[in-house]
DNA sequence: CGCAAACTGTACAGTCCTTGCACAGTGTTT
DNA sequence: AAACACTGTGCAAGGACTGTACAGTTTGCG
């Protein structure tokens, strides 16, 4: 930690920004614009961080934006540069930190530097392995259920966010959905995003969906292929015979760490192997052809 | 993926424009030229897009139009949202016929312009009658599964992105779960959002939540408020004994269409009537102190 | 033409919101 | 002990809201 060399107290620091201790305080509170470290017995110590705030909403307020509207921007934009180590396996190690800790505004900021490189690269390099890490300790029980959930929320809310306007991509029609009884739906999105990100439209139901609206949907929106996505092996099983059913209509692809060569063709349907990421590589190098659309042509 | 935008209060956008404050009132009075969002006081804040509109409607009448034929084709230029109705009854009934006709490009434009007035009139008036009359449909057969998941996950995709720096206000925290099997969301998403509105932070586990790691969280970040939701009376008295204990030590309220004033009596916890938004208001209205925080202190 | 109606920018009043600042009582630093 | 800082509460001035009204101009029409 460093020594408070480069921290002021509150006078100082009102003296080198030009603003009043009371508005200062006032701005902590009202806009949490600051977030002074405290001493021992209580006292703010404002740091370059703080100053850099300071500067940046006044700055907005010279362009005529309100107070409030200034120190949102001003929150926003610094909230970018938080110490996120750049390495992806730290930024892991952080991110499940910062889940234990249940700290969400944290978790959320090094989601924005796992991001930054892009999404494809970020899904890759963070989030999938932050599945899966999570998935491994919370069978070790070193996380609970309160951590999944907790993270998964921040997680959701992310990819969704990124999911805007996938329904209007250019390329072909992808249908995504969840398997009967299956729940976990983020390596689903994950799928979607990097079919979006290469130009596909997306159409999604989420979990838990009954095959035979996937087929209702499908015959509406003929769709180039039908993703069904499932982690646990009975969810597919138990929908066997209207999964074998969808297969004869449309292009459809079992995926999820469910889903098996054997299964699939025992289904007489399509079988993605590895992660939704390289799954959905897969299918963008080779799309499905009305033609070959499956090998179960009424022929 | 909404990053910070400058958000011009009247007085900051008339100056920008160069249009006196009045008028630009007069104007979205008249013409609807403007859609500026609220703060939460009711302030009008215009944003680039409402600045793009008024340059437009300008350049018109530097031709020579008239206002309203300026502000009509100034509309007509900008808004991609043409088709949408402004009455929330047609907006519910579009809004549906999309979900049936599996339009997720419309579906969303029209949550653009149901959430234009304003994120808690867009609850209020549209998210949540949508919410009931799906449900209402689907009892009667009217609407399948299909077209449910199809619908909440569009909905959801918004109420999430505008959930974005939620856990980051600077008033009291809520947190905020649905009782162990419980999935629907949704309600407890929209709660959270006036919740937010209103300036509090929000912790979210979300669905089917073990009241144990409600516990566990509560524990970690001392909430002013717990709140556990259920549509399924079900899940919250399998839960009962750990809801009174989670009550003993949290100000918890039960909600959602499960929650009951006689149950939560017997568990000694709150009880919230009414649909979410009305719920959410009584909260701010009236917030937990920390020495009522429930009626089972250590007397 | 002449008059009423509509359009359009502006104005005002009463109420509510925002925001910078202040004060009192208590605790901390030196 | 003196100077400094903390929290909580509160205020006053100005900004913004809604609703209504009012002139000056343009338009519609007998």
């Amino acid at each position: 930690m460093r020594e408070p060399e480069d921290r002021w107290r509150i006078k100082g620091f009102a003296a080198l920004v030009g603003v009043q201790e009371e508005t200062l305080r006032a701005w902590e509170r009202r806009y949490c614009l600051l977030r002074p470290e405290r001493s021992a017995g209580g006292y703010r110590l404002y740091s370059a961080a703080d100053e850099r705030r300071i500067r940046s909403m006044q700055a907005h307020m010279a362009r005529g934006l309100a107070a409030a509207q200034a120190a949102a921007l001003a929150v926003a934009e610094s909230g970018r540069d938080v110490a996120a180590p750049a390495d992806p396996a730290e930024l892991l190690e952080a991110l499940i930190a910062a889940a234990e800790a249940f700290d969400a505004t944290r978790f959320d900021a090094l989601l924005d530097a796992a991001f930054s490189p892009g999404s494809v690269a970020g899904i890759r390099d963070v989030v999938l392995p932050l599945l899966g890490e999570i998935g491994v300790r919370w069978e070790r029980a070193e996380l609970t259920v309160g951590h999944e959930h907790f993270a998964s929320h921040l997680v959701e809310r992310r990819l969704l966010g990124m999911a805007k306007g996938w329904e209007a991509g250019p390329g072909p029609l992808a249908l995504l959905a969840c398997a009967p009884g299956e729940r976990h739906t983020l390596g689903l999105v994950c799928f979607g995003l990097v079919l979006s990100d290469r130009g596909w439209r997306i159409a999604y139901l989420g979990a838990d969906t009954p095959v035979d609206q996937v087929a209702d949907m499908s015959a509406a929106l003929s769709p180039a292929a039908v993703v069904l996505c499932a982690l646990d092996p009975e969810r597919l099983t138990a929908a066997g015979p209207a999964i074998a059913e969808l297969g004869l209509r449309h292009h459809t692809i079992l995926a999820g760490s469910a889903a098996n060569a054997e299964l699939a063709r025992q289904l007489g349907v399509h079988h993605a192997a590895g992660d939704p990421l390289s799954t959905a590589q897969a299918l963008v190098a080779d799309p499905p052809t009305k033609a070959a659309s499956n090998q179960h042509d009424l022929t």
